[in-house]
DNA sequence: CGGCCTTTTGAGGCTACTCAAAGCCGGTGG
DNA sequence: CCACCGGCTTTGAGTAGCCTCAAAAGGCCG
């Protein structure tokens, strides 16, 4: 893990051109230079907040993609999202002692850094930004939704089915290439199995059927769906208004 | 269902008084009083919201209990979170065209109603009430979080009994009644199913295995927990600081 | 080439599901 | 007052989906 704690100008922030994502204007970007610490790097398998551990940070992820997970105490892990370029990371450390999830690097990854003191003064100078940071929470809210229907009532062809599509609507809405609905990200089955409330065994049988009817392609190193009309269909998943997400 | 546009004082809001809420102070409940647009009334099975609906509206929840749920298109439902006194409903509804979800009355419940057309106009008065939304948001998906983790791995008994615990603790949380660890509240094994994504027959099955055991007595009209430790520790429920919950 | 991580395949078993019907209880109407 | 009804709970029987254990095969890297 790399932490630089020179201020990277926000001026310059990747993010600011990213397709899917709602850039900031000059004003709101001289705040963010005041309010940014610093940028973390990390390889795949890194840790950016560890399950019980307090945090003093907030994060926006520049790039990469992180999975956000739990454990009990016996071993079981879920993994309850996965976070993409503009998503923040650690809100919830923000107000309790201690954080309830782990979040590790799914593929390298950069991290901004800001402190959560410095946090009640950037709603009370930019409402604009309170706005859409609670934005960004509704939104994390109607994802987890999703998935709690998935755990809750979806078999296993259809969670996997699930996954995929929205794995891919999402890279695509943070502007991640994904040419012929193709992405190229390193999830395992353990990882997998571990998001959808399955065994890696049936997860591995499962993918292997999909793969065999051509509604799902899901090999080591990408995700490929062929179709996406009839996966989405296949999973009911519904296409939402893809509307840009704003980011801080 | 009743709706009352005469607008209620709120500095008569029955949160104001409520053990385990954090109260308004007079400047905040004056903003409050322009910001509320009236009540309404619903009885147990009355609905707040609508899933594909569109809603304008935001509510704070004064009195009752609400379920949450999503219905696929072939009739398979999921219940996604249980509501209390203080909790915010429909804030997702304030950014999307129409809302994921349907929200229903479990109790006689009483509900204060807010337009989302002022709610930027909230941030940017009152940074101390945006600062208690972002909070509530991030306490939700904490909750969320947890029910993520129930779905995904916990067996059913592990699963009912959580979710025993976990709703006494909430329940106590936002100051409802609940002497010798019983509550009074009218869930029906079917919607104890839908929470948990287990069959009627099986929730049936199991509710009868643990009471058997005398670790969870759950029965039509209300529910109780003779030893909260022993079931927290069979569900692995790990028992938070329940510190002061904002509400608006 | 060997070691490590991941995927694949096999076999057997349990958890939870479906279908089906009966019992219970409170409310309503004859 | 009792018969009937609708919603909920209980019980039975059979089964399917998913799990666990176990081991082999594949891929990447030093």
């Amino acid at each position: 893990m790399d932490i630089q704690r020179r201020t990277v100008d926000c001026h310059r922030c990747p993010l600011q051109a990213c397709k899917g994502l709602r850039s900031l204007d000059p004003h709101q970007l001289d705040f963010m230079n005041t309010f940014k610490e610093g940028e973390i790097a990390l390889q795949r398998g890194g840790m950016v907040l560890e399950q019980e551990r307090r945090s003093v940070h907030l994060y926006t992820l520049l790039e990469g993609v992180l999975i956000r997970y739990r454990e009990l105490e016996d071993g079981r892990r879920q993994i309850v999202n996965f976070m993409f370029p503009g998503d923040m990371v650690g809100l919830q450390g923000a107000f309790d002692d201690a954080i309830a999830h782990s979040v590790e690097a799914l593929a390298d990854a950069r991290l901004c850094i800001f402190s959560r003191d410095r946090f009640p003064s950037l709603l009370g100078e930019h409402p604009r930004l309170g706005y859409d940071l609670i934005w960004l929470a509704a939104k994390e809210e109607t994802a987890l939704e999703q998935h709690i229907v998935s755990l809750g009532r979806r078999s296993a062809r259809e969670r996997v089915t699930f996954l995929a599509v929205w794995l891919l609507d999402r890279a695509i809405g943070s502007g991640i290439v994904a040419e012929g609905n193709e992405l190229r990200i390193a999830v395992t089955q353990v990882q997998i199995a571990d998001m959808l409330g399955l065994s890696q065994v049936h997860t591995n049988r499962t993918i292997k059927s999909l793969a065999h009817e051509g509604l799902v392609e899901w090999k080591p190193g990408h995700l490929r769906v062929p179709d996406m009309r009839r996966a989405a269909d296949e999973a009911q998943y519904e296409v939402r208004a893809n509307s840009c997400r704003p980011f801080l």
